[in-house]
RNA sequence: GGAGCCGUGGUGUAGCCUGGUCAACACGCUGGCCUGUCAAGCCAGUGAUCGCGGGUUCAAAUCCCGUCGGCUCCGCCA
């Protein structure tokens, strides 16, 4: 019996009515031991699933004995024979409720303590204590099921490319800072001191270099660095499904990523609708207030500023006279919110740095508001139908700078929807972003930045604007958004060394320093770089949205807490002093 | 760097506002009974000085200050 299980002949969860009669021998872990004094009952749990264990003296005198001893987790190896169970003793609630195995022999192959909790499904277990027992976590369904999908997902994404003539390649971990984006991680060097390799933030520069080696299509799984403040959606490692190509257009690309996400969902027998709606970044924000809105309810922002310059309300026309707009935002048939509720919205928005937060409530024949006395029932009108109100609707505005007031009501617009519960979570709402501006002014630096990332190529009409305008600039660049996530960015590549050396330029980045950080990418440009493209997809985040999960913790076996810490491990931890010699560090 | 919420036996919570049987409930765990349960049942028992430190008070889980940890968010994240 001393190594029966490894010739372990069947999977718990897989035993059926068919294996009635066989002789099995089972390995797995304790899920519940239900004692009847002379009949002991064991949920055996395997990856697959879980079967009832039977052990009555009379099939096994010795087994029973052990049975006695069995606890929870306790990991033990069964051997017996497949039953139907007696009449009335199906469980309908277990896949494998038909049948139960009647053991002959039981070994334990290894006791446990009790568990700090317990391994079910539907735990409410502080967080920390999972992470640091995540062992035990992972036996919970909800966990197997999640890295199961998370696996299930990265398989089908290597089929889809594979099949596409893509090639899977590895780009170092250990690697060079570059400037601009997040906070790198470093790593000292010890055979060059006073250097460090710095961890990817993306293989970014890589793949673009694989392209000018010919490589046509590239993908990888990759684990990219940012050592910046955690979120749910944000941890210091992150996997992205990272893939280039060369020879395409911005539309070859969307093209394949949209067969490409129709593939993945398919994998939860959803059917994606495709090609994906499309909003330029502009319209974007002029309707939603963000660059990722949520379609799955409208909400839009509508323009008022024409109607409101008329109105006696200073606080819109000053506004407005300042060069800001006046936008509003319909929610249907809430009239009746409380002044408390509007209060609260006021003073949420008022938090997100709004001046004020106007508002409505339509009637039948009136327009109950404070500000209405401002405006004439003909201006009212022309409010109400700019809106489409109906009776029973409230009405919000926000009088501010351009994006301010987009911001604001984008804001309110994902507040009021969460309130409302507008937001469907078995609907997968696709949209690409694409038209994105190529720089943003950045007022800390007081210079340009990259909207998206230095190698990103402008359009062709943008080009001349470069110089004149470079803030009206456009680019060849796209997000994916789902459901308000944004779960994918991408663009098309510059392959020529000038316009590359003068996005730096635009960019305050001096000949030198680009010389020193890029001059790699920089000299590749002028050995037969090809036009090439390419987008990344934060696979944490997908597989959250499939699991249906509000963080990615949940779909990462081992994930840091927002301290950044492992409590399993003990990350970060400290080191000896000789590793810091070695290194040629000193601590302050 | 900032804001908010949380921290009570192994787990999840109640108690906290209105200081004084202040430690309760459920699950778990241990033992006993029990041959058809599957959240088994019944009986008995075990177990927390209330994250930590300081203060107020005759008296603090309860009020105040600080601190640590977890979570959410802002900043940050090309």
């Amino acid at each position: 019996m001393r190594t029966k299980y490894s010739v372990r002949t069947h999977n718990c969860g897989k035993l059926s009515p068919k294996n009635v009669g066989e002789q099995v021998i089972l390995a797995g872990w304790v899920q519940r031991r239900r004692d009847h004094g002379g009949l002991i009952f064991i949920d055996l749990r395997d990856r697959s699933g879980i079967v009832q264990v039977v052990s009555n003296p009379v099939h096994g005198t010795e087994a029973f004995n052990v049975a006695r001893k069995i606890r929870g987790e306790y990991v033990i190896c069964v051997e017996g024979k497949v039953a139907k169970r007696p009449q009335g003793t199906v469980n309908p609630t277990l896949p494998t409720g038909e049948v139960e195995v009647i053991a002959r022999d039981i070994e334990i192959l290894n006791p446990s303590k009790t568990p700090p909790f317990e391994i079910e499904s539907g735990v409410d277990v502080d967080e920390s204590l999972r992470l640091k027992f995540r062992y035990l976590d992972i036996r919970r369904p909800e966990m197997l099921r999640n890295l199961k999908l998370r696996h299930e997902v990265v398989t089908k994404v290597r089929e889809f490319l594979n099949k596409r003539d893509f090639l899977e390649i590895e780009t170092p971990i250990l690697t060079k800072s570059t400037p601009e984006g997040a906070r790198d991680y470093l790593v000292p060097s010890r055979l060059q001191p006073g250097r460090f390799y710095a961890l990817p933030q993306s293989p970014q520069l890589f793949k673009q270099i694989l392209m000018v080696g010919g490589i046509e299509r590239y993908y990888q799984i990759a684990r990219c660095f940012r050592d910046e403040d955690l979120r749910a959606d944000r941890q210091p490692e992150h996997t992205q499904i990272d893939l280039e190509m060369s020879f395409v257009t911005q539309d070859d690309i969307l093209q394949l990523v949209e067969e490409m996400m129709v593939e993945i969902f398919s994998l939860l027998d959803i059917d994606l609708k495709t090609p994906f709606e499309r909003l330029s970044h502009q319209e974007a924000v002029e309707r939603f207030g963000t660059d990722k809105p949520d379609l799955r309810y409208s909400l839009d922002l509508v323009d008022i500023s024409d109607i409101a310059f008329q109105s006696e309300f200073k606080v819109f026309t000053n506004a407005i006279a300042s060069g800001g707009i006046v936008k509003g935002i319909r929610v249907p048939n809430c009239a009746s919110l409380s002044r408390k509720e509007i209060d609260e919205l006021v003073e949420s928005a008022t938090a997100k740095g709004a001046k004020g937060l106007s508002w409505m409530a339509i009637s039948e024949n009136e327009v109950k508001s404070p500000i209405a006395k401002f405006f004439t029932p003909s201006q009212l009108e022309e409010i109400v139908d700019r809106l489409e109100a109906k009776p029973g609707d409230l009405l919000f505005f926000v009088a501010d700078k351009r994006e301010v007031t987009c911001e604001i009501l984008g804001y309110l617009r994902g507040e009021l929807a969460d309130r409302l519960g507008l937001m469907d979570p078995l609907q997968f709402k696709f949209v690409w972003i694409v038209d994105f501006p190529l720089f943003e002014y950045d007022e800390e630096e007081g210079r340009l930045k990259s909207h998206h990332h230095p190698f990103t190529v402008p359009t062709e009409d943008s080009l001349p604007l470069l110089d004149k305008d470079p803030l009206a600039a456009r680019a060849y660049a796209y997000d994916l958004v789902v459901n308000g996530v944004e779960i994918g960015g991408g663009s098309l590549r510059i392959y020529d060394r000038k316009l590359q050396e003068k996005i730096f330029k635009l960019l305050e980045i001096s000949p030198e320093e680009a010389e020193r950080k890029f001059g790699f990418l920089l000299e590749a440009l002028e050995y037969g770089a090809p036009p090439h493209g390419g987008i990344a997809f934060g696979l944490d985040r997908l597989v959250m949205l499939l699991a249906g999960c509000s963080s990615i913790r949940e779909v990462i076996a081992f994930p840091k807490t927002q301290t950044a810490t492992c409590p399993l491990t003990g990350s970060p931890d400290i080191v000896d002093e000789k590793q810091l010699k070695e290194l040629h560090i000193r601590r302050r």
